[in-house]
RNA sequence: CGGCGAGUAGCGCAGCCUGGUAGCGCACCUGCCUUGGGAGCAGGGGGUCGCACGUUCGAAUCGUGUCUCGCCGACCA
């Protein structure tokens, strides 16, 4: 591709909207441009790299045995009634009317309609397993779109869907596409985890994220050190402590803390650690039912653990006026010592190994020291509660220590079992002629998402730093001054020519323009590799070669350069 | 949906408080010059100041309403 002929319009000023990095660059290297608030232009240089990543996608899906096919982005609302999703998706689903008055949604999935498109085609055990996959552009009408492709409405998503006879069927399907998800993200050179995950509001019984690793990830996760337990913190277990025992039991004693309701206050005040506080958080479902959690001071509340333990659909903090209404007592120095009957108490596992600790009184400005389980309060149940930190013990081996990341989800494998095929009557005949329930898997790749991903974690000050794979062009080949030197203009064509026949996929920076111009965008937009044609070198018959990602400058005569680029590219090909 | 902030040239911004000819840098066009890391000089084009209503002799500027965008929060396969 010549770049006089092709349109990348770069920028040089950062747009004051875009907050991340990779927003900032895919801006400015002309890969994106905003249509409205969280839809976008795909340039051509975005495409190029959106267009790699779908093919990486579509060759592991295919050799995973998923079948390719494509649904509608606008669906029928008759279907989204049936499954319920109508009523519990909310204001994220963008529903409309057509000229019939008939109601109808964007999709911002496809359970539905691939649901409905097997309940009728597949009659019978002799057609399973069956797994269909599509990738097609979503919506979302989400509250607050943020982050460029990070986070679109619109946004292109690779799903796939699979279909089995029953729950062990099923797990093998699962398997299947959570290693195909392993050789995608590994084959686009991407630094991930895959962690178990809380199913949240799509149900099923299990499912894991895959999470590229990026400070300006959305989600913690935590991974041991040492066996291959990761998970997203709203998930994350913690190692059960044994119960401390043998120490002397303090009095209980209530003491002015006047004004302290932050619990390091409280600690900073009596001139203990905060390691000896307990907390009592107030959590609601709000629908008027109140639980009081109990945590170690410097821990931190799981709200997704304490919601899936209450049963509840919902949850949030209780305001200060329903914490005073359901416990009687004020903020800031709440405690189970003697509470209101009929608020629940649930205290961590941590607090099972504590003795003598600083708790709420009940009363305004009042802690008591010197607390003790069992002689002072009973909590109703101890349970997991806690947010994972650094440095905690593994919950599944011995030996190994939690570490904390930040995480991009760029995919998400679920075991959705039969919650959409019952909805929705999807049915067959196994082999005795019973009729039973087929049992679902679903599996999301974020498109655009990846390759946000991957620029937010290959980049530098001058720009994009794009692994090969998912690379718009695998090589530029830079003619330095080509008006005024016919015959660097001439060489570097026959480079990019050569280049080219050999599979290479060339920008040839044919431009008239200054070096310095040339060379920053280069950069910016993050082509691996670099031939740079200038007359200097063409004078002892030598081109310059370097990679975007750093290491030296090498000056080859051109052949040698060819070929190298050559090989380079095959080998990034041939993980 | 709550709190905060912003809408002035393609992009980044000043002007608004104190009403009176709409400005700067980048980008763009022309010419000269320059050519190894976003050069220089000269000239030039481009804006119903988000929209509506109001106050005023006169509104980018003051008031009211409205829309859009962003940040924080809640929310989120």
């Amino acid at each position: 591709m010549r770049y006089s002929r092709y349109f990348i319009p770069t920028v040089k000023e950062t747009p004051s909207d875009a907050e991340v990095v990779s927003h900032q660059l895919m801006l400015r290297a002309g890969m994106i441009r905003k249509l409205a608030a969280g839809i976008y232009n795909y340039l051509p240089l975005g495409l190029r790299s959106i267009r790699k990543l779908e093919n990486i996608v579509r060759e592991e899906m295919n050799r995973a045995g998923a079948i390719e096919m494509l649904m509608p982005s606008v669906q029928p609302a008759e279907l989204w009634q049936e499954s319920g999703g109508w009523q519990f998706y909310g204001k994220e689903l963008l529903r409309f009317k057509d000229r019939k008055e008939g109601d109808f949604c964007m999709g911002p999935t496809h359970e539905e309609v691939v649901t409905d498109m097997v309940r009728r085609e597949v009659k019978s055990y002799r057609q399973m397993p069956v797994n269909f996959y599509q990738i097609q552009t979503k919506f979302r009408d989400e509250i607050r779109p943020r982050f460029g492709l990070m986070r679109g409405r619109e946004f292109i998503m690779k799903d796939a869907y699979s279909f089995d006879v029953d729950s062990a069927a099923a797990d093998l399907s699962y398997e299947k596409m959570f290693n195909a998800y392993m050789r995608i993200f590994e084959r686009c050179g991407l630094n991930f985890r895959a962690v178990e995950a809380d199913t949240g509001s799509i149900g099923g019984s299990s499912s894991h994220e895959f999470m590229v690793l990026a400070d300006s990830g959305e989600d913690a996760i935590v991974s041991c050190d040492s066996c291959r337990y990761a998970a997203n913190v709203e998930k994350a277990e913690v190692r059960p402590v044994s119960s401390g025992s043998g120490i002397e039991q303090q009095p209980l004693i209530k003491t002015a803390t006047p004004d302290k309701k932050a619990i390091s206050d409280v600690a900073a005040f009596l001139g203990c650690p905060v390691e000896s506080t307990v907390k009592a958080l107030v959590c609601t479902n709000g629908e008027g039912v109140f639980v009081m959690a109990l945590l170690r001071g410097d821990h931190e509340l799981n709200e997704i653990k304490l919601k899936n333990a209450m049963g509840w659909d919902e949850i949030r903090m209780a305001t200060d006026e329903e914490i005073l209404v359901a416990s009687g007592a004020p903020v800031g120095f709440l405690g189970p010592v003697g509470i209101k009957t009929g608020l629940s108490v649930i205290a961590d596992l941590a607090l099972n190994a504590m003795a003598n600790f600083v708790i709420g009184a009940n009363e305004t400005d009042q802690h008591y020291t010197g607390a003790n389980i069992g002689r002072d309060f009973t909590p109703d149940r101890f349970l997991d509660l806690r947010n994972v930190v650094a440095g905690d013990a593994c919950p599944r081996c011995e030996s190994g220590r939690m570490e904390v990341w930040r995480g991009i989800e760029v995919g998400h494998v679920f075991k959705l079992g039969t919650k959409y095929s019952t909805a929705l009557n999807a049915t067959y005949l196994d082999a005795d002629g019973k009729e039973q329930v087929i049992v679902m898997g679903c599996y999301g790749i974020g498109i655009g998402r990846t390759v946000a991903a991957s620029i937010e974690q290959n980049h530098d000050e001058n720009g994009i730093i794009f692994p090969i794979p998912i690379a718009p062009f695998h090589c530029s080949v830079v003619a330095l001054n080509p008006a005024k030197d016919p015959q660097v203009l001439a060489k570097a064509e026959d480079i990019y020519r050569a280049l080219e026949s050999f599979g290479v996929e060339v920008l040839f920076d044919d431009r008239d323009e200054r070096p310095g111009v040339k060379f920053k965008d280069n950069d910016l937009i993050g082509i691996p590799l670099r031939i740079v044609v200038g007359a200097k070198g063409l004078a002892e018959g030598k081109v310059e070669l370097k990679k975007r990602s750093g290491g030296e400058m090498e000056l080859l005569p051109i052949d040698e350069a060819v070929s190298a680029v050559r090989r380079m590219v095959h080998e990034a090909h041939s993980i």
